[in-house]
RNA sequence: CGGAGCGUAGCGCAGCCUGGUAGCGCGCCUGGUUUGGGACCAGGAUGUCGGAGGUUCGAAUCCUCUCGCUCCGACCA
């Protein structure tokens, strides 16, 4: 491509709304057009990367026996109704009616509408198992879109669903898909780390989430320093592990606590370790209000509260429903004399003399003791886990780092297809629901989260396997007839050799070229300039590592072409 | 959903408090000089000041409403 050509709109200044380096970068680079919050228009740097992605994606999912299909964006509600997720799945579901007054949604994902075609065709478990994927644009009205494509409300996204008619099946199925994910995010050239996954919205029985590491994610990785074992923080186990303290049960006793809202302000009031306070948080699960409770150094983890209660959604209680159900203001809250059903993080157990809230305002306890001033309806596992904790699986401990969650994949069993009907016949004859897995990619943020890892001041670092163009050659002075032919010739030879090549033969300074192609980040530039065309040489430099070197103009097709294959070939 | 902030030229911003009919830098167009890391000189074009309503002789500026965008929070016990 010749940039005099191409459409390739590139800012000197950062536009004022983008936060992240990736979304920055994309804007800089010309990748990519707001046009409302979280909706993206790509231009043509930015197209060329995300079909970059996609192929892998393809390739990988071809390879693992994947089928591709393509599935609509407008979903019918019907569909949505009979899975149940009409109503469950809220205000992210975008919704439509058409000019009948029939509704619709913007399809989030593709469950429902994938089980109704596998269940219309498929009526023997000797069509099974079947595994079909497609490459889409998704639309979620999400909160708080943000980050540009990291987390914009309509993006495309691969989605995998496989069918299978026993669980040895689905789980080989996960499997496979489990391979093909490591070698996508392999080829294309990113540090990640699989992580075990709270299955969320979904569904399902387990998943894995494949993370990219990077500081700007949103999501928090624990991994063990020893072993293997990682996990969202969502998910992450905390061991119950402690000593039940032996001090002597000291009464209860009221304490003036005015003002004193946070665990912070309670320690220092009544003089007594965060880790001996207990905070009380009403949380509602499915809308009915329950207790929890969480040492004050501790941090609640509502997804394994929601887990434990086999609930679809948990949150934090408003201030009014805290007000209604403890009777005194927010802050306050605390177990004694408390109408809810109590839980407990395994932690508390251990502890004696606690400090907790009066449920009257400006009023703490201490001196509190389980059994004796409140009962538990059960203690578990309900808190995040943190750096230091220790490993579940081994004897190591817990850091954590960040991430950027660019696939997921679910065993799901037989939620869908139970509640679709999705059935087959098996060899007895008898009638069985089929057992489903799906598995996702979002592909603009596997782009995104490319930039986010290899990037530097200058700007954009592309792998070769992502790289929009694999080689960018810099025409010095293109008004020098010499130097303007032998940039001419190179990039003849580099297209005839399949090199996918950005030439840039613009008649601007040479500051604003070796800029924009920093900016750019296209892999390998080849610089032809004057005195090099006079000694029959051209400049090869690498935007990674900054290596540069003075190549003979005979060598340097060949020598492009070894690195590129070099490259694509691990 | 709660909180904060911002909408003025393609981009980045000033002007608003204290009302008088819009400006700076970059970019863009023309001509010239330049040409190995975002040049210089001269000339030029570009705005329903997000929208609607109100106050006023007069509104980018004050008031009301509205739309859009961004950030923070949703861990508060």
């Amino acid at each position: 491509m010749r940039y005099t050509d191409y459409f390739l709109p590139t800012l000197k200044e950062t536009p004022a709304d983008a936060e992240v380096v990736s979304h920055q970068l994309m804007l800089r680079a010309g990748m990519i057009r707001k046009n409302a919050a979280g909706v993206y228009s790509y231009l043509p740097l930015g197209l060329k990367v995300i079909r970059k992605v996609e192929e892998i994606v393809r390739e990988e999912m071809n390879r693992a026996g994947a089928i591709e299909c393509l599935m609509p964006v407008a979903n019918p509600a019907e569909l949505w109704q009979e899975s149940g997720r009409w109503d469950y799945y809220g205000k992210e579901l975008l919704r439509f009616k058409d000019r009948h007054g029939r509704d619709f949604c913007m399809g989030p994902t593709h469950e429902e509408i994938i089980t109704d075609i596998v269940r219309s065709h498929v009526k023997s478990y000797r069509q099974l198992p079947v595994n079909l994927y497609q490459i889409q644009t998704k639309f979620r009205d999400e909160v708080r879109p943000r980050f540009g494509l990291m987390r914009g409300r309509e993006f495309i996204m691969k989605d995998a669903y496989s069918f299978d008619t026993t669980e040895e099946g689905a789980n080989t199925s996960y499997h496979k898909m489990r391979e093909a994910y490591c070698r996508i995010f392999e080829r294309c050239g990113l540090k990640y780390r699989m992580v075990e996954a709270d299955s969320g919205a979904i569904g399902g029985s387990f998943s894995h989430e494949f993370m990219v590491l990077a500081e700007t994610g949103e999501d928090v990785v624990i991994s063990c320093d020893s072993c293997s074992y990682s996990a969202n923080i969502e998910k992450a186990l905390v061991v119950d592990r402690g000593e039940r303290a032996t001090a002597a049960l000291n009464p209860v006793e009221r304490v003036v606590t005015k003002g004193a809202h946070t665990v912070a302000d309670v320690s220092k009031m009544l003089n007594l370790d965060p880790a001996q306070i207990v905070k009380t948080m009403i949380v509602m699960v499915d809308e009915t209000p329950v207790a929890v409770l969480i040492r004050g150094d501790h941090e609640l983890n509502l997804a394994k509260i929601k887990n434990l209660l086999g609930a679809s959604v948990s949150e934090l209680a408003t201030v009014e429903q805290i007000e209604k159900v403890t009777g005194g203001p927010v802050g306050f809250s605390g177990p004694v004399g408390l109408k809810l059903p109590i839980y407990a993080d395994n932690a508390v157990k251990y502890l004696r003399n606690m400090g907790v809230g009066g449920n009257e305002k400006d009023i703490h306890l201490e001196g509190v003791n389980l059994e004796r001033d409140f009962s538990v309806t059960r203690f578990a596992d309900l808190r995040n886990a943190a750096a230091g904790d220790p490993c579940p699986h081994c004897g190591g401990r817990y850091v954590n780092t960040r991430g950027i969650e660019v696939g997921h994949i679910f065993k799901l069993g037989t939620k869908y297809s139970e509640a679709m009907k999705a059935t087959f016949l098996d060899a007895e004859g008898k009638s069985k629901d089929i057992i489903m897995g799906c598995y996702g990619i979002g592909i603009g943020r596997t782009a995104a989260a490319s930039i986010e890892q290899n990037h530097d001041e200058h700007g954009m670092i592309w792998p070769l396997p992502l790289a929009p163009f694999q080689v960018q050659v810099v025409v010095l002075n293109p008004k020098d007839d010499a130097v303007r032919t032998a940039g001419e010739e190179l990039y003849r030879q580099l297209l005839e050799n399949k090199v996918e090549v950005l030439l840039d033969d613009r008649d601007e300074r040479p500051g604003i070229k070796f800029k924009d192609a920093d900016l750019i980040g296209v892999p390998l530039r080849v610089t032809v300039g004057a005195r090099g065309v006079a000694e029959g040489t051209v400049e090869l430099k690498e935007r990674a590592g900054g290596e540069q070197s003075v190549v003979p103009m005979a060598d340097i097709v060949s020598r492009l072409k070894q690195q590129i294959d070099a490259a694509l070939a691990s």
